[in-house]
DNA sequence: GCTGCCCATTGACCTAAGTCACAAAATGAG
DNA sequence: CTCATTTTGTGACTTAGGTCAATGGGCAGC
């Protein structure tokens, strides 16, 4: 069932019986092996994917050939390129999963019927953009006005459980860093205490 | 009159003529003289800014002292802080005009009224803020894979008047460098004409 | 036409983080 | 259990960009 996904809207709009069931009748759930690769560069992405289970990485792959991590998508969130999605250009990401996963997937025209028919779904995505945007422009300022040990830091104690499920190269891709920085931050951090 | 916020939302989405009185009816226009600082760090943000004419800028000061400008607005563009506003949460940034403006201003109460009433005018936030995210993922991946010198080259394609009307130090600041680099990097740029 | 102030430029030096190269763990497949 | 692959740790060195401090230019107010 899409138990998770009702109760993440549930965190924003309050959800109908008739609500519920428009969900079940758009999303469909699917399974995903780790390590698949959903989208890559040049594709158009034509679904949204809630995750259900499991965890994904959303990263760009630079001139240089160097990987930059963009987002790690847990249970309960959004991922794909949001982008592309929209407005049907090719995405410049890739878009893979980490662990066997589990998602709800909507093509695009379901989702426009959903934000056409359904006021609450409307409401829940704003919201939800809201949040992404904020949370978005905080890891920009991040960027600027902070080192490495605090960027790692904060990261720690946002998301405490990620350290056990991706490797580490992986997190200082996602904190703009190479990985012996953060190995280097690491050591730091374990003599001090 | 507020042609040029009909004018942007027709961008997103078709207006009605009773449309165009809702919002008449909603929004107040209001000049405010350069150097005014019109939300500050404690502040909770209780209006939204719609840009009639003038620059704004949005910025953050650090544990250090130093600022980080987050945004400049242009006519056009929304400012404030949509996090301090949304949430009523009181804000980390500064809000100053850089130039004798002119803004369209709503308190939260009639925007959420607004947003209840007004089918067209969610669907202009929600694909404002869709623009607004999509961008801000770009800066970040900028910020992590891009050299100064790209960055000020990436911001004269995208706003090339921006630099007439702001000082250097400024767009420094905004690029996420310290001045010195970017004076540096100016002159690098002409040497090699 | 002065006087001050703000801003940009420049040089000298410093430092955080990147790069390269290699070694040591850890993980996983058979 | 073993071998291969992936991931992490470390040292030596490089580098982009930051910091500090001094200089000079532009322009507003008088």
């Amino acid at each position: 069932m899409n138990d998770l996904l009702f109760q993440k809207i549930k965190e924003y709009v309050e959800l109908q019986e008739e609500d519920i069931e428009l969900l079940d009748h758009y999303f469909e759930c699917k399974a995903i092996q780790k390590g698949e690769v959903i989208y890559q560069e040049g594709d158009v992405v034509k679904n949204a994917f809630f995750v259900k289970s499991g965890l994904f990485r959303t990263y760009i792959i630079d001139e240089q050939g160097v990987e930059h991590i963009l987002q790690f998508a847990l249970p309960g969130w959004w991922t794909g390129d949001l982008g592309s999605f929209i407005s049907g250009s090719s995405t410049k990401f890739f878009v893979e999963t980490l662990e066997d996963s589990e998602v709800l997937t909507i093509k695009k025209s379901d989702w426009d019927n959903l934000l056409k028919e359904a006021p609450f779904y409307l409401d829940y995505h704003r919201k939800l953009l809201e949040q992404g945007l904020i949370a978005t422009q905080n890891r920009l300022l991040e960027a600027y006005s902070t080192d490495a040990t605090k960027k790692y830091l904060h990261l720690l104690e946002t998301f405490p459980d990620i350290l056990q499920r991706v490797p580490q190269y992986m997190i200082a891709s996602y904190l703009g860093m190479s990985r012996e920085t953060l190995s280097r931050v690491r050591r730091q951090l374990s003599n001090k205490k």
